[in-house]
DNA sequence: TGTGATTGGGTCGTATTATGACCCTGTTGT
DNA sequence: ACAACAGGGTCATAATACGACCCAATCACA
């Protein structure tokens, strides 16, 4: 038995003071200087919780307190990188994962733990991750796809920058400018590749176009130059978003939403909508990736965390068996309730 | 960083938790079927808190309690063996060890987590360690001498039955009666003997003999045959003693322990008086080992715990630095404590 | 230079928990 | 039958954690 099971069988009650403590040092990290009551805010947690905690955290000389707020000491922030392994142990990751690579019967399945619906420090985390895995994967001459969405976007701020290997090009996975600039294909992709040291194209097209602009949009060189590196992507790392949320933020007709409940549309990626079985009940007419090429791709990454997303996860690992996902600890255990109710 | 230390760091609460609770399992396991006073009694603890405790215990599925009293369950007994590294770790008995073996310039030193004078349990634990450490390092052939005391026969008593060398032959190292058959160097020769599956000699001689006597008993055949042996031992283990406590055990003559106390005794062993250099400043004059013998015995094992032994430990560390010594950690920080004094 | 938003530290009443000091009843061994 | 021991119940009290304030100092920004 590990040392860490070993402990919560005789001492149950470190679990919950580690995990918090962690979430209190993890803050501080993240926000650092900062003080006890927008800790509080953000923790959810008394402020005189806080307190006590930091007092005992201080007195452990892992953070300093100072009047500018609260920021970790060295010792604090090397310990914090080994608290990842305890927590992940503490909260049984390795085994989650195990579990729902069998349940939603796919190649690969990245737990982080937390829930990026409550926290934003485990949308980071997420995005961290993927990075790394990214990372590891990546090899010359690569051509790599993104997409947009918050969770890209931080995919992209968490990535660390390194040249890790020669001439790679990112492209953005399909067309379609949201409100925001920051959660954009185009900007992810560059931001991406400047971080990779990589080249990138960028892909100037609006949602929902009628098929006539299409075909003359086709005829730009500048998009024609993407549109044939489409195909010729090795590797896709796009976020999954739940159907119902992505048709209210792109502002769908009324008859198309009806249309996607009807057909019980749960998730969305990369322009096309979903039912659970992953067939798809719906996409978007703009340039971007088709299925058929996304089937392909030599390596496809999902993304997405929170409970919420769970359905959206499970329709697009519906769509082949050598995805790899990335999820949250929340995702995973709503998958898991999902799949065991269906079965009883 | 090791696991335990990082936790140590981030939750310095588990560490008194988690000793306290191994105290109450040790115990339950060692006292089995046991109720919650005569368990309050012995670890000196309030008898409601042993309440608290060993409801989260139960609640954990690790001790069972019925009106017999309380048990552990086969999970509390695997638990338990794991969890002696884990406290060897969070008290930093390594390094304990290593400090110990520096300040005492010797070959080897093994301590034991807690106080034997506090706890009867630490005593069996060092019995058991010794016993443990003198089967790795037996061999054929081996003769072995054993001397008495009340740690001597906590070995004999934790000594796990196994026949792990061929021809072992247990002697006790010298002559003396004490008023206690069990802790006669006799009856822990024997017990340990039958327990190795060796055979043994034995050797009556009182204590404190007159030189003319002591003559006619050499002459003696059964004497005779064990005193031969006495220079060919192979192995000694011995506990070790407080010169002052020996001395009033053996009703020495005020004349002598005013010599003693003169030529500032402090340990015991084998019949021998030390001052805390290793000097012999006086010795029984009875059947046994002598001081030059023992320097030439192959492995010499000293056995003794509590903090008020560590001042007979430092004498008899002085003999030999080829010598191993198995002890406590109260009589390890003793040790140290009474050297860091001495050197400031 | 003022002003509002933070910061840490102080304090105090209250809720929660741990603990000590008992009681009771049942079982067991003598 | 009795003494010794078992667990469980109870309650007042001590220790602790916590929420809800206050204050003065500091900082960013207008």
């Amino acid at each position: 038995m590990s040392l860490i099971k070993l402990q919560k069988k005789i001492v149950p009650e470190i679990v919950e003071l580690l995990e918090l403590r962690y979430n209190i040092l993890r803050n501080i990290l993240y926000n650092e200087p900062i003080g006890r009551r927008s800790l509080a805010m953000k923790l959810n947690i008394g402020e005189r919780t806080i307190r006590t905690e930091v007092n005992i955290l201080k007195k452990q000389g892992l953070v300093t307190v100072g009047n500018i707020g609260m920021q970790l000491t060295e010792e604090g922030k090397d310990l914090i990188e080994n608290l990842d392994n305890i927590i992940r142990e503490l909260r049984g990751i390795s085994e989650l994962e195990k579990k729902l690579k069998d349940i939603l019967n796919i190649k690969r399945v990245i737990v982080v733990p937390g829930n990026s619906d409550k926290s934003e420090l485990v949308l980071s985390d997420m995005g961290k991750t993927t990075s790394i895995y990214i990372q590891k994967i990546i090899k010359d001459d690569c051509i790599i796809g993104i997409t947009g969405g918050t969770t890209m976007a931080q995919v992209a701020e968490e990535m660390p920058a390194a040249k890790i290997a020669k001439n790679i090009q990112i492209i953005p996975a399909r067309g379609g400018l949201g409100k925001d600039v920051e959660t954009q294909s185009n900007s992810i992709a560059a931001k991406i590749a400047k971080k990779l040291n990589a080249t990138y194209k960028l892909l100037h097209v609006p949602d929902n176009i009628d098929q006539k602009t299409l075909e003359g949009l086709l005829e730009l060189p500048d998009i024609k130059e993407v549109v044939e590196l489409l195909d010729k992507m090795d590797m896709i790392i796009f976020g999954i978003g739940r159907a119902d949320i992505m048709a209210s933020k792109r502002n769908l007709s009324k008859d198309i939403i009806k249309l996607l409940n009807e057909r019980k549309a749960v998730g969305e990626a990369f322009g096309h909508y979903f039912d659970i079985k992953g067939n798809v009940v719906w996409k978007m007419s703009t340039i971007g990736i088709t299925l058929e090429s996304f089937k392909k791709i030599k390596s496809a990454i999902g993304v997405a965390g929170g409970e919420s997303k769970a359905e959206a996860i499970m329709a697009i690992s519906s769509l082949r068996d050598d995805i790899t996902i990335i999820t949250d600890e929340a995702a995973a255990n709503k998958i898991i309730e999902i799949v065991n109710k269906a079965t009883k």
